[in-house]
DNA sequence: CTAAAACATAACCCTATGGTTATTAAAAAC
DNA sequence: GTTTTTAATAACCATAGGGTTATGTTTTAG
């Protein structure tokens, strides 16, 4: 079994800003697929699909296991845990300042603008 | 005030998947703060920056506002969310997925390869 | 044994991306 | 009023990314 034991933010982000990658992965989210299955509704050919694959395998985003003549595909879940929490991590700190300055403006009523602009 | 009100997951993580961009943010975890101070540590030319600042812009990460010559940026913690809402929406599918396995062969003690196998 | 199915790889095309230098605009400092 | 500072824009370059067709490999089906 091959494990990628370093997540690199670079490849795992990446990999999520496609729309066609993300939905394999919302796929993957009720269930392992092989391949074919998971290129099933997208309008491109098998090459584009297997270098979909290569995308999400490379950012350690998925696990495939040959079976037969197909490829059994799962998430794994520890990138994309990492990936998550990045944002989470940081939101923390980003949020806290908003709400900061979302309680500033409460408390000094400047959350709208003086009554004279409003309609 | 301009507000992006459509979150375009694809722009936000493409946004995502560059360790200078993330570092910026990175910083503005400790406050907002202005271009040249956000660009500061990174060896590269000043355009550069600008571009990466409209890449943050345009995925709408930030918000940018004009204080005499400077330019004031803060994080929009809006977009920042929706993007750790949808791993962790699909998380919860994947991590139950592969718990379930987890709880299967811990249940039939398949965790481990068989005795004669072990050192 | 031969044909079909499931995937991978190679070679190619076009556009997007990340960087550069040169130039410009506007505000601040002197 | 001239010079600095902050930032944006334009034009360019090299590489990466997403797609294609053509071809090959392995496994299953007939």
């Amino acid at each position: 079994m091959v494990i990628k034991n370093s997540i690199n933010l670079d490849d795992v982000f990446a990999a999520l800003a496609d729309s066609t990658r993300r939905g394999m992965l919302e796929r993957l989210s009720r269930g392992p697929a092989n391949i074919s299955t998971l290129a099933d509704g997208y309008a491109m050919s098998q090459p584009a699909i297997s270098k979909h694959m290569r995308v999400l395998e490379k950012a350690g985003l998925i696990h495939r296991e040959k079976q037969g003549r197909e490829v059994r595909v799962s998430v794994n879940t520890r990138t994309v845990e990492h990936a998550r929490d990045w944002i989470a991590y940081y939101t923390r700190f980003w949020k806290q300042q908003f709400d900061a300055v979302e309680q500033y403006l409460d408390q000094h009523n400047l959350k709208n603008p003086p009554t004279e602009e409003q309609p």
